[in-house]
DNA sequence: CTTACATTTCGCCAAATGTAGAAATGTGAA
DNA sequence: TTCACATTTCTACATTTGGCGAAATGTAAG
């Protein structure tokens, strides 16, 4: 029940659910995130801890980032993640996004 | 967006998720809720009514009792509670359970 | 090593949440 | 109506949570 727990808890948020919804269109970095969201770093990097105790995503360095993505593995999180299908063209995005200080376009 | 997060967000609390577990066998009333759960009446109480909020349970008037059950009618529930039943056998109960003052047994 | 910078951790505050007990409410039975 | 009792609401309180900014950390590049 713990693992389910874990999950509900961590979806249970509006910001994470957003990272979540953002992160089943593609991977993203915290700079990333944070631009949509509109968010400190602090705020966005804790919430991804949380999703990523819950087991719902995972990371990978890549390049100077790190890339988080929903993690594929385990069944109880496909399950409900697959759920938010029915969310397609909600609105993830923030009216007030602050410009990113580091445009990830200066890298690749 | 906001139906699934306020689902989360009510399944997000423990004694909430014992509460729909023992609900998805079999409907219940406050009382017999907390002979299980171990808490106040109030606590319970104050449970129920967020489950119902989220749409994850009804309630309707049964001889002097108001059973709980849950909802069938909601798509976004039915689908995330049909989830849990990969954790049937789990710990719902209690270790100190409180006696139930008023025994349900009397009635019936 | 030092710099640059992406990310995390820490310390703090305000708001939200879970809980209990008392009082209030609703309702069927006598 | 009055009683009995199931349930909810009110009030208060302790804990948890989400947020920020600053400092710390990790790491790739020079």
């Amino acid at each position: 029940m713990d693992e389910y727990l874990k999950v509900f808890k961590a979806l249970g948020d509006k910001t994470r659910l957003r990272i979540v919804l953002m992160l089943k269109v593609k991977p993203m970095c915290v700079c990333e995130i944070r631009e949509i969201i509109g968010t400190s770093m602090s705020t966005i990097s804790n919430h991804l801890k949380i999703l990523k105790e819950a087991g719902i995503i995972n990371s990978q360095k890549e390049d100077r980032y790190i890339n988080y993505r929903l993690d594929n593995t385990r069944k109880a999180v496909i399950q409900i993640v697959d759920l938010l299908d029915n969310l397609d063209g909600i609105e993830i995005e923030n009216d007030k996004q602050k410009a990113c200080t580091t445009d990830r376009k200066n890298i690749g």
